[in-house]
DNA sequence: TTGCTTGTTGGACGATCGTACAACAAGGCG
DNA sequence: CGCCTTGTTGTACGATCGTCCAACAAGCAA
């Protein structure tokens, strides 16, 4: 009588697991060290089974990034929802919770790097980024309108907004002791309020 | 009678010559491709000399970077006095040729990300983009000063408006087709006009 | 011209990479 | 219980990685 060598689960949880785990190789190890093994060991599993159940290592680093992406949004949205039914309240509250530890985390900008690594030099990769920027902004367009912001504004206003965020965002991760996520919080807020509308 | 195998040429011009055979390297093949090989046939010279003149391939991104955006800083500068002695016209000009085809090129970006992904792992690394990016920060404190911004809001207004520049910058390069160079710059100018002093 | 300094070469080395594949076994089904 | 499907293993493979170092030769000094 012995343990079993190993347990078969499904398909799409085995999947989740070795995004989960190449997320936190990223998180840990960067860019540079997130190799399928490294994601195997991580994963408890054998290295084989990155290939089976990814095309390569890029293809789960883009899974990884599409999956970490959905989470951030789910957070926000989360965070969007706790303010209330004030549009502008509900619009603070999104960049605020832009810059709150579990988001503007340093361990989480390498998924960002790894991905954006990628960009330039697969097609489907800048598709994708397309895609989920894209989405991302629409979201945005959709707080501002509920402002009262007229939809030929909308458009412009959610790509600045989105550039200020993910600006102070970067470099909050990269220079955290610079300046704080209540300093980026404030400055995105004020922002918001020179978007007359 | 026979061509000499090689030239010496002065150390610092060699040091140089790495350093832009690494950037062609990163702009043509990306972060991943950046081997010490791949740099030493672009430099046409033998892989061993890149040891020579560098601890190892990080320490080659780190010089590189600092080269690169010594030059846009450069570019920036010549921008800046090219536009005369009007202080608002120069902040104007400042980030205007941010988002000029040479600097908002995806190209560059390579080395940004190459040099991104070092920063968390390795503090050396952290310590110079912290003094880039102060640095990057001060002369923009400068030119806002030029225009009367009291000293006490220079700082964070430097902040937000690299933020903003930055996040535009980026998302130019990683997605040219969603929005143009003249639009962001219509975005980071008209923000200018919202910081009122 | 000759000798010396040293920038440069180029291959060896071990480590690690991504991928592929044949063998194995877990677990449901008959 | 025993078979069968297939999720999973573990290794072998060739390529490529960064690093190292002894030998070479370019070019200045004498």
């Amino acid at each position: 009588m012995k343990a079993p060598a190993f347990r078969r689960i499904e398909p799409d949880a085995r999947r989740l697991a070795l995004i989960e785990a190449c997320a936190r190789v990223l998180a840990c190890a960067g860019a540079a060290g997130a190799s399928v093994r490294a994601i195997a060991v991580e994963a408890g599993v054998s290295p084989g089974l990155v290939s089976h159940y990814f095309t390569g290592i890029e293809a789960l680093v883009a899974a990884t990034y599409e999956h970490i992406e959905g989470a951030v949004a789910e957070t926000l949205d989360h965070a969007v929802e706790a303010a209330g039914v004030e549009p502008r309240a509900r619009l603070d509250a999104f960049v605020t919770a832009s810059f709150a530890p579990a988001i503007a985390d340093p361990q989480l900008l390498a998924t960002w790097i790894a991905f954006w690594s990628l960009v330039t030099a697969r097609p489907a990769i800048a598709a994708q980024h397309d895609e989920q920027y894209s989405g991302s902004r629409a979201r945005l367009e959709a707080l501002l309108g509920d402002c009262g912001m007229p939809a030929a504004e909308q458009r412009r206003a959610a790509i600045a907004v989105t550039a200020l965020v993910d600006g102070l965002w970067l470099e909050l991760c990269l220079s955290p002791g610079c300046f704080s996520a209540e300093e980026a919080g404030d400055i995105a807020r004020r922002f918001l309020d020179t978007l007359t509308w």
